[in-house]
DNA sequence: GCAAAAGTGTTAGAAGTACACCCATGA
DNA sequence: TCATGGGTGTACTTCTAACACTTTTGC
């Protein structure tokens, strides 16, 4: 049986990585539901309507798994885009209706969006070739489909909000071993702080839950750096 | 001409205030449109389906107008409520349908909760006698229509947010003068940390947008306190 | 040996914390 | 004169900020 999609509310999901430098974000083809076809050639958030049976938060699980085949992502409600005109590119409108098999035109759509925080690693090439999804460079982000590039901005707000009351959330975007030099990037990057780097390792020395492993850096021409791993448990 | 309502989207309003003791919340009753009996009897937040061609802002504070005649309060946006079952009461779908006319049924409800800190001050008896509106201590709310009592609850927990990304919004709950006590209170109250008063006294005196007032309390049977004011240019 | 990044310590000032007594007022 | 809440100072600790040189490694 067929479930009933819901043509008022979506769910927009906003994937940020830390690539070594900058914040990243994970965007997707928009494509037509059915063929694969590249027929338009705009690029979107993963997100779509949802159905009239199923929670917000489950649909945002749905829709990222359909759309980039990630599950189990912690992802959290951020805000609602709900503003009359943000379908205004009748583009958007026909691309939303054909993709969802509508025969009815759409009239407005209120979209929950959600972010989550998550180490950019290895499965690139799979998001690439199976979903045509990619990781960019927040400061080199495309003009994207609907009012997608202002949730993305609305996101990277968020973001600091998030980690500055939970500063442990920082960690959910480096890998699970990281060097000094790592963590101070990402600091920095998510504050938009500088920070003297004398005085985050003292710091990070100082915190419990960062902790050193013995292995270092290998087959870099200077001086390898320790390896860092977070202990969750201990924060 | 009528304007169209969207029956899957709906705003609610939390207002807050402080009454020199803890935080209240502002409640209506759930009563039919068109008449004014008092056929339920059970309250709600300020809410209601937003307009086809309405934005979500403007649609909470056209909701507000229209609950309790309340203009010009700044609110933001802080949630989105949207589980399958929160109009699992068939009396508040009932009401619903009723309140708004409708001739359908209603299937399924995201609602964009807003919040506001403002102070409780001389509309009282104009907010209960000509809308049915009062103030309740979050302490003695009662069972709520809807998930209202759900959304007070993540409403409380996002002032914390708040006041600590931005100290200055604690002046919002409080009157225009106000003695160092109480904003003592409503510091202990919004972070749920006792303080010290000294110490908490010492800190104000460093804060260039608090002022001190020639004026003092009057007729209280013992030493009188100074009030202060914010001075929001300072801040 | 040189280029490149890693790693480390001290000091001064600011901010936070703990703590107890006297003061002004009305009844 | 007493009950009630208002108002203040000091010592200690912790955090923050500023600042420059030596070490390791590969080429």
């Amino acid at each position: 049986m067929e479930r009933l999609v819901n043509p008022y509310v979506s769910v927009d999901c906003v994937l940020l990585g830390f690539d070594g430098t900058q914040l990243n974000v994970l965007i997707v083809r928009q494509k037509e539901s059915g063929n694969d076809d590249n027929s338009t050639n705009n690029y979107k958030l993963p997100g779509s309507l949802i159905y009239m049976d199923e929670n917000l938060d489950e649909a945002a699980q749905r829709v990222l798994k359909q759309l980039t085949g990630l599950v189990q992502i912690r992802m959290e409600q951020f805000h609602a885009f709900g503003n009359v005109k943000r379908l205004a590119n009748p583009s958007d409108m026909i691309w939303l209706e054909r993709f969802h098999h509508l025969e009815h035109h759409l009239e407005r759509i209120v979209t929950i969006a959600y972010l989550s925080l998550l180490r950019i690693d290895r499965k690139r090439e799979k998001l690439q070739k199976e979903y045509d999804a990619q990781w960019i460079p927040i400061s080199e982000i495309p003009q994207l489909a609907f009012d997608h590039n202002e949730i993305v901005d609305t996101a990277v707000k968020t973001v600091e909000r998030i980690t500055s009351s939970n500063p442990a959330r920082i960690f959910d975007l480096l890998p699970r071993k990281f060097t000094a030099a790592q963590l101070h990037a990402v600091y920095q990057s998510v504050t938009g702080k500088s920070v003297d780097f004398r005085n985050f390792h003292k710091k990070m020395q100082s915190m419990p839950y960062v902790v050193q492993l013995d292995e270092k850096e290998q087959g870099v021409n200077h001086r390898a750096a320790h390896y860092f791993k977070f202990d969750r448990k201990k924060a």
